[in-house]
DNA sequence: CTCACGAGGTACATCGATTAACCAATCGTT
DNA sequence: AACGATTGGTTAATCGATGTACCTCGTGAG
């Protein structure tokens, strides 16, 4: 496709390609930058060259030169236990790289176990111009990653839900609790009353916004929730929370996860109670994952376009560093996917378990 | 924990910790790299100043300067339909980044789609100098990447089963078929007879390893695979092949997948089929995610420890870069885990299915 | 004929950190 | 006391690309 001989690993320079085409390097980097004052002959020239000696910048020269680096950072907090994350950031991500790659950024991902050692990676990305720009995931309530990355002068994005008054931009989905409310409804009609939702760790703020949202819609139709237990996202407490539920007296008939990877360990932890999905229990998890669709019953899930969300906050984010961009926002609101795992009320409130394989 | 005042996002230069040291430049630099000869207290006076300052050697121009980045490339190849990859990647990315990040090495994150595009994707991350090296993610058979990689003179691994003669070194477990076989000897303990397999995609090297793995074991035992129909990897495929495998008339009791993803898939296929799993049949993943024991039944599988083996790559990449390592390798091979998904074969050898749900 | 001007390029300083070569004290030795 | 060795630093060149300021033609107007 390109490249003739040489001794591998011998990368060409600029200044070899200047001597190629028979100009100064100035020439070749206007060329290349569409700057300056070039004729159309002399472009071609030198691009022919460069392309013959399969050259591109140096990027760390380029970065050292213009402050740029074009490449973005995506630091994951992964705590130790990782369920549900996982799937959820790698939609993200392949929203992220879709608008990075076609403009030839490139994504410094990081994986750290806590908030001090986010702060503190965020200090050495800045410190050290590794890179322009940084997105933020899953916003938390008293955050203090935008006025640090404000400080550090880095600029960023942060997902979640628009909000005019930030430090930092955020993308996401407006109308967050729409989802949930659209669950609830979903499940009212089909004669549901005792309703549980398993929650996500308090300190993230669509924890709180998808709680209240739970609520509200119950008490809208005059009911209240059975309960809400809060969760870290853990296999464990996912499983625990489920356990619990279940083994109450008057058992809820249906179960609202915070995210489905959760919702997928409470449909096994149901059946392993002798519980048939959606028969004796209905469960709605929260993400929209491939994944939801594999099971049987197929996980009924509220869709919050992780992968369109993850390309706006992207183009967002290049538009801070300067990149021309034609549109920033996400539109649209999440919504309730129905498949299998929902169903109508067991006849009695399913009081009794009914003992299954 | 840093930094004082200042304007955001003017960030010092090292002439300015110069300054404040009262030293020359050369001795910061010297300081923070522990080269030259400084005495241990210009060593503490110039390290104090830079944190009082907040300073890190910017990276574009010591990378300018060295001809090394400190960043690594992971080229994920995501064709058009993500299944299984995702998870599996998740994995690998978490092992690569525990060696990454202590030694404060980033790790650069593309995903293309297809053979070409991640070719040129090599080729301009070499030509840019914007990576030291590559982690190249399984091994395909007249794998083009290695010859690649080494005429642009830039440093890689293969996951793979390790092989002395290979142009770039393989990083994997060794005896890869070992847990396939241990699968079927477990299938057959139990007295299954009709075994199917589900396999990847033909050109990757794993495929053809456990495939043949998979006739060899029941080879000898003097049986013969029911079936073995190869995939893309893809929901669609893995349904397709469950439903075919079990509408044939004496159907298999027994279905070995080539990746969890898929076996999930297959379960769920499987139970929407009126099947139970394991009663009516058995089925094995391969890679022990952990999905699989989140569901139930828990998923059968195979572990092939792929977080491991993405540290020992990211540890053998380094070394090639120059990084003292002490250990390259990963000892261990695959292993079955056996759960709840795998079971006796049904009595009558289960030719007629016996319809429940 | 001269001069202004624009088109088309070039020379050189610059970004920030690193390092080889060099220099100034100081010390121990004979 | 004189000298080499050692300690503890400094000076200046360098990595590769970029952009400002400048230069050199050729042309058309006056």
């Amino acid at each position: 496709m390109s490249v003739s001989t040489g001794r591998p690993g011998r990368r060409p320079t600029i200044k070899e390609v200047a001597a190629a085409a028979g100009v100064s390097t100035a020439a070749v980097s206007q060329a290349f930058n569409h700057k300056g004052r070039l004729s159309e002959a002399t472009r071609r020239r030198i691009l022919d060259a460069a392309l013959e000696l399969g050259w591109s910048p140096n990027a760390p020269a380029a970065a050292l030169r213009n402050a740029r680096t074009r490449s973005l950072a995506l630091v994951v907090r992964r705590p130790t236990d990782v369920l549900g994350s996982d799937p959820h950031f790698s939609e993200l991500i392949t929203g992220i790289e879709g608008e990075l790659a076609p403009r030839g950024y490139g994504l410094l991902l990081h994986l750290v176990s806590g908030h001090r050692e986010e702060y503190a990676l965020y200090e050495r990305l800045a410190a050290e111009g590794r890179v322009d720009g940084a997105v933020l995931t899953d916003a938390r309530d008293a955050d203090a990653r935008p006025a640090l990355l404000a400080r550090l002068g880095l600029p960023a994005v942060l997902l979640g839900a628009p909000d005019g008054t930030a430090v930092v931009p955020r993308v996401g989905l407006r109308d967050q609790g729409a989802g949930i409310a659209e669950a609830v409804a979903h499940l009212l009609a089909l004669g549901h009353r005792r309703v549980a939702y398993v929650s996500g760790p308090p300190e993230l703020e669509h924890t709180r916004v998808r709680r209240t949202a739970f609520e509200q819609a119950l008490r809208e139709a005059g009911l209240r929730p059975f309960a809400v237990l809060p969760t870290d996202f853990s296999e464990r407490h996912a499983v625990g929370a489920t356990e619990a539920l279940l083994a109450a007296a008057e058992r809820p008939t249906a179960l609202v996860y915070a995210n489905d990877s959760m919702a997928v360990c409470g449909i096994g932890t149901a059946q392993r109670a002798g519980l048939a999905v959606p028969r004796d229990v209905s469960v709605v998890g929260y993400d929209n994952l491939p994944l939801g669709s594999w099971l049987h019953p197929r996980l009924t899930t509220v869709d919050q376009q992780v992968q369109r969300v993850g390309a706006a906050a992207a183009r967002t984010l290049l538009a801070l560093c300067g990149e021309p961009v034609e549109e920033t926002g996400v539109d649209g609101r999440p919504r309730l996917v129905v498949r299998e795992s929902t169903g109508p009320a067991p006849p009695g409130g399913g009081a009794t378990g009914a003992a299954a394989g």
